[in-house]
DNA sequence: GTTACTGCAAATCTTTTGCAGAAGA
DNA sequence: TCTTCTGCAAAAGATTTGCAGTAAC
């Protein structure tokens, strides 16, 4: 599948949705132009936005999309395996579909994206000895980044559980 | 440091609590019986309880002891890498310690504990790569667990984003 | 004796739900 | 035409915060 190729901004032509489409139609899903919106907020990007971050985007072309519509559109993408969520204090997604390590910055929120291919292998090898049949991921190390560890050496951090 | 090794259920003496108290002594925290009877709680045991049962358990010796508490207590072992959150439609805990894969079932909310050694190394592999201080992990799969899909081979599963 | 922890209650905010209307297929 | 999706508003919860009293060190 060739979804998460592009990190388009503009609108493109019908045609060029024809995957995402078929994904939709084979979980009984609509291809609207709302979801194509959100899509292209979130999917291919590296920003890693929240809710809200998708929500404002999206509104700059259908003012009227409304959180719940974007709650459950991402819920929905994050299912395809499209999108990653990501803990912190508030939800995140992350919109590459490839497998790789996020790091979380405890402190300044930030999120790093780390490939490793042996990342790919392990879940294989751990879904299949517990049989498990996956639908999303999350590979997270939360902690200090390097920027934030620079200014103040030691301290009490701001620990955020999530 | 040998915390871990014992999924103790009664009270133990004061001496057994040695390392604990210096590890929140090592930064600024107290050891009390509330700490002492949370630790007790999760640490060390595999039921990954969420807040809600952590909480009815540690009331069973002090029926004061309130939710804020117990969040505060357990974010603070998490940060402590004594515990691990487990991300879901409620927060749960892993009382291990040790690296391993959280398989969490989006039907019946089942957890699964996969232990495989690459996990450590593909840790520090990835942190130093990015000079990231890791004070907490999370390595979960989520989906549908072998129990779940027996009866029902195909079909709409329910959804829980986290 | 200091300072951190506890417990209570209220506040905060994210996320979900229900329903009527709109619009994909 | 039949469902599904959208948008609004309200509900539902989980998690956090503030403060006064208590207790660990």
């Amino acid at each position: 599948m060739s979804l998460n190729k592009e990190p388009v901004q503009s609108v493109r032509p019908a045609a060029a949705w024809a995957d995402l489409r078929r994904l939709l139609a084979a979980r009984g899903g609509r291809l609207t132009p709302q979801r194509i919106a959100i899509y292209e907020a979130v999917v291919g990007r590296t920003t890693h936005p929240s809710v809200e971050m998708v929500c404002d985007e999206v509104r700059r072309r259908f003012p009227s999309v409304s959180p719940a519509t974007v709650y459950a559109t991402l819920d929905l993408f994050a299912d395809l395996g499209l999108i990653q969520q990501i803990s912190g204090p508030v939800r995140r997604y992350d919109g590459q579909a490839a497998r790789h390590v996020n790091l979380v910055c405890q402190r300044c929120g930030r999120v790093i994206d780390v490939h490793d291919p042996r990342l790919r292998s392990l879940e294989r090898t751990v879904a299949a000895r517990a049989r498990f049949h996956v639908k999303a991921v999350r590979f997270e190390l939360h902690g200090i980044c390097p920027r934030c560890r620079r200014p103040r050496p030691r301290g009490p951090e701001m620990r955020r559980g999530a």
